[in-house]
DNA sequence: TAGTGGTCTAGACCACTGC
DNA sequence: CAGTGGTCTAGACCACTAA
């Protein structure tokens, strides 16, 4: 029944690796031998080693740095998840921050964000979603989250100035509830979420921020947090490295 | 502001290819110039230019074939939906077949799917889930979904054998309101959903079934339907290719 | 049979790290 | 300075398609 499709060498040298990586043969951490190493072992050329590492880094197994060498990655795969009761939580652009601390915490990871808060000339997806002109000033709090000091997502929350401006929401500690229950303090309680998933190759300054190769790609998810009203109150725009996250959404039925 | 990283060179040329086709120098459909062609002009040499055409093979952008030459894909990104109203026309494995029509002929697309019922045994993580022994076995509805006669997903709906058994679930066709209508009918109604969302390559079976590259990445949604007395009676794994669809939730806050 | 893309080789040069 | 990985070249062989 299984169809036999000969692997090219590269595809096949890169299955070896990884076999050895999964065996524990070359465990979380340490470093992988060496291409021209390999290349002689698999009776082959560094090109071809080169080309399979370029399959494993992709997948996010190794890390490759010059002059360096090649490790294997340590970072468990972090789960994300949007339930009804984490949903009591939110307090924070991206992650409610008590959930993200709880999930790495049971990973045994530990964690730790930074926010800056700046006013931006709004980019253009963002200022679509909020209807103003593309390149007005809005607030922007642009979080870093890190697991053992690993940054491992990008979060920023896009307000619009009229709301945010001149309040809480300017200051980088927004206080008991966070963001969501400073807005509903002013009147912008949101009513209604959306979230937006979609999967690309990282930006150069994304690939540089979160340590990422250019091969592997980043998974956007961006929330749009809406009034009773039908306002836009809220823009968030979170990229993560796609391979590090499993996400996951539960709602009742009907 | 913007800090300089001079990319290589098969970068660049993937930048330039890519630009000729946002540009409409290469339309949707046609033909790009071949690697021989390009390396020249680009003074280069054709392994640069393939692995120019690696990069954008890897996004999704473009498709090449062993002597037919390397063309630029036509489909557009295809949105998919769970809002509460989507929610109300559930009917079968994957997307309600009704919402994943609307929305392929929102585009301008036309849409197919085909489904084929089998008793096979359990994969290990549906096994898992569902609660039963691994290779035990289950009643799978495998869909297959097309745009414009091009398989974009598949969408495999695994139940128990207990349960679906012998009933009009075992039909290829499901009846009125499909396959959550069944189970209700049963007094199996699903009260709780829950959809894990991760991205990874695809399995070699679905490369070919997909007609992806082995560098583009699927996203797997496994969701889970379980009753209000905790059983799980359905699980329904789908594979996109991550390039081509766009997913997302809502939901009403609180 | 001519032209396409996929892969591999052998060798080279480079940027970078760590000694 | 030796060793690492990143890239590029020039050339070759192959599987495949279309005329």
């Amino acid at each position: 029944m299984a169809l036999e499709t000969p692997q090219p060498e590269f595809r096949q040298v890169a299955g070896l690796i990884r076999a050895s990586i999964q065996s524990g043969e070359y465990p979380p951490g340490s470093v992988v031998p060496g291409e021209h190493e390999l290349a002689t072992r698999y009776k082959t050329t560094r090109a071809t080693v080169n080309r399979a590492f370029a399959v494993l880094r992709a997948e996010g197994l190794i890390r490759s740095e010059r002059g360096r060498g090649t490790t294997v990655n340590e970072l468990p795969i972090i789960p994300s998840s949007r339930t009804k009761r984490q949903r009591r939580d939110f307090r924070e652009s991206g992650e409610s921050r008590g959930s993200f601390e709880a999930e790495l915490n049971l990973l045994g990871l530990s964690s730790r964000s930074e926010v800056v808060v700046n006013e931006v000339p709004a980019p253009d997806d963002v200022a679509q979603i909020l209807g103003v002109a593309d390149g007005s000033p809005v607030l922007a709090r642009a979080r870093e989250m890190f697991a053992n000091d690993i940054l491992v997502m990008l979060a920023t929350s896009y307000l619009p100035l009229e709301i945010a401006g001149g309040t809480e929401l300017a200051q980088t500690q927004t206080g008991p509830g966070g963001l969501y229950s400073r807005l509903a303090d002013m009147g912008y309680a949101p009513a209604e979420f959306t979230e937006e998933i979609s999967v690309r190759p990282p930006t150069d300054e994304e690939a540089r921020a979160l340590r990422m190769d250019p091969d592997q790609r980043v998974l956007q998810i961006v929330r749009t947090a809406t009034t009773g009203h039908g306002l836009v109150v809220e823009v968030n725009k979170m990229v993560k490295p796609a391979h590090q996250w499993k996400i996951s959404y539960t709602w009742a039925a009907e």
